[in-house]
DNA sequence: CGACTTTTTGAGTCTAGTCAAAACATGTGG
DNA sequence: CCACATGTTTTGACTAGACTCAAAAAGTCG
C-alpha cells in the first residue's frame, strides 16, 4: 500500500447507500441509463452487481480480460498505464456515474488500462455479456454511450494537444483547471479539489517528475495562485485557485 | 498553399467513383452502415452528400459549427489542432471508411479540430439531424459508432502515454509504426507508407520538432532501420521497415 | 536555369530530468 | 508522549535531451 491512509474518508461509503434499497435510485441516476423508465431500470438492476472498494485497491488491472463494465457509484477511480520504463501515467480520474472498463465489447477483449480506487469507492459492475443485452433491448443506452465516450475522445485528444505543445508548468496548470472543473467544488472566490492526490499523481497526469511538479506547485503557491496541503482539520488534500487566466493556462 | 503538389496522383480520385452509381456500394462499405440490409441503404443514400476536396484543401475548421458527420470514401485526411503558440498538432491520420466531425450530435455543437485533405478526396457527409435519424432508425448503428470511437479512444489515451513516458526518438519510432499499422502496404520484408508526409507532419505527430524529426530519421536511415523519400518513380514518400524491435518501440 | 520550399547539419542554450540529501508528515510501538 | 521507521515533499547541483537560431544542401516546379 503505497498510500498512507486518510485522516479523514472524503468518501466514506456508508454500507446502506449500496444497499437493494437504494441501487435502483442509483443506477437511475447513472448517464447511461437515466432517460429509461423505472420499469426498465428494476429489469437492469438484477444484471447489475455492486462492489465496495477500498482506497489504493486495484479494480483490475492492464491486461486482465474484460469480464465488466464498471460503473463508479460512489468515489474516485483512478485510471493508468504503467509504461515499460516503469513510468506511470494516469488517463483520467472518474467519479460518479462514470463508466470505466470497455466499451468495445463485442468479442472478449482486455482492459487496457489499470483501475484503481482513489478513495473508498462503491462500484458497480455489468458483465459484457448483460451490457450487450441492455444495447440490444434499449437502443437509447447506445446512443447515450456513444456521448459519453466521444466526449471523452474530444478530452483525451485535448491532452494529446496539451502534452505536444505544453511547457511542464503548463501542462501543470492545465490539469489543475481539468481538476477543477471536473471534481472541483465552488469556494467563494477559489475552487477546492478534494482529492487523495499527490505530486506523484499530478506527474504522472502531466508527463513531468515529481521533482519538477513540486518545484511548479511551490512557484504557484509563491505567487498565490492555489494553496495546498491537509490543511483546515477536515480536507486531506486541496488546491484552491484564486486567479485563474494567469501562466497562460489556457 | 504549404504542400507543393505530388508530382503523382496517389489517390486520384476519378469523379466517377462518386457517381451516383457507385454511391450504393461504397456506403455498403462504411463500418458504420456495413451491416444494413440494401434496402437500408438505398434509404440513406439520399441523406448523404459527396464532396470532392483536392489535397490540401481545408474541409473544415476548428470552431466551426459542426453540421455535419463526415466519412471518407477515398484518400487520406489528416486532423489536427493549432495550440496558442501556433504549433500544430496532428491528432489523427484518416482513410477509407473511418469518420470524423462529430459524433456527439445531441445539440450543435462545434468542431474540435481542424479537418485537411492528406490527399485528392472524396467526402461523404452526413447533416447531424439525418444522422439523428438514422440512429434512431437503426440502432444498430449506434452500437457500431460506440464500438469504432471506443477503440479511437483507447488509441488516442494510448498516445498520451507515449507523449508522457518516451523520448523523441521512441514516439517518432512509435508513430512511424502506427503509420506502418494503419495504412503501411506490406512489400516483401518490410511495409511501405504511401503517403505525402513531410517532417513536419511527422513533428507534428510527435510533439516534436522539424530539426529533431529530421536527425532522427537520419538516424533510423544510418542504422538501416527506414528508407524514405519519393524514390522509385512512382511513390511520394515512402517508409520502409526492415526489422522491427530495435530501439524499444514498443 | 533560377526561385522557392523542404530537409539537413551545426552550434549554442535552456528546460526538465537525474541523482542525492535534507525537511516534513504520518503512523507505530515502547 | 516521544523516538523511530516509513513515505512524501522540497531543495540543490549537475546533466542531457531537445529546442532555437542560423545557414547550407537538396529537392521541386515554373
Amino acid at each position: 500500500m503505497t498510500r498512507p491512509k486518510s485522516p479523514v474518508r472524503l468518501d466514506w461509503v456508508d454500507p446502506a447507500v449500496c444497499s437493494l434499497e437504494y441501487r435502483l435510485k442509483i443506477i437511475g441516476r447513472l448517464p447511461f441509463f437515466r432517460h429509461l423508465s423505472a420499469e426498465a431500470i428494476a429489469k437492469i438492476n438484477p444484471l447489475v452487481h455492486d462492489h465496495d472498494v477500498r482506497a489504493g485497491e486495484r479494480i483490475y488491472f492492464e491486461g486482465d480480460d474484460a469480464k465488466f463494465l464498471h460503473l463508479v457509484a460512489m468515489g474516485k477511480v483512478k485510471l493508468l498505464r504503467v509504461a515499460a520504463s516503469g513510468r506511470e501515467v494516469l488517463l483520467d480520474i472518474l467519479h460518479g456515474g462514470e463508466y470505466f472498463g470497455v466499451l468495445t465489447a463485442l468479442g472478449g477483449r482486455i482492459y487496457t488500462e489499470t483501475a484503481i480506487a482513489q478513495t473508498d469507492c462503491c462500484i458497480l459492475q455489468i458483465s459484457s455479456a448483460d451490457f450487450e443485452a441492455i444495447l440490444s433491448e434499449y437502443p437509447d443506452v447506445a446512443r447515450h454511450a456513444l456521448e459519453v465516450v466521444s466526449q471523452r475522445l474530444v478530452e483525451s485528444r485535448e491532452i494529446v494537444q496539451q502534452l505536444s505543445s505544453f511547457t511542464a508548468e503548463q501542462r501543470i496548470a492545465a490539469a489543475l483547471l481539468r481538476l477543477a472543473g471536473k471534481v472541483g467544488e465552488a469556494r467563494d472566490d477559489n475552487v477546492l479539489i478534494q482529492l487523495p492526490f499527490s505530486r506523484q499523481d499530478l506527474a504522472a497526469m502531466t508527463g513531468a517528475t515529481t521533482e519538477t511538479v513540486s518545484r511548479v506547485m511551490s512557484r504557484f503557491a509563491e505567487e498565490k495562485l492555489v494553496k495546498s496541503g491537509a490543511q483546515v482539520g477536515d480536507d486531506r488534500e486541496r488546491e484552491a485557485f484564486e486567479t485563474s487566466g494567469g501562466k497562460g493556462c489556457s
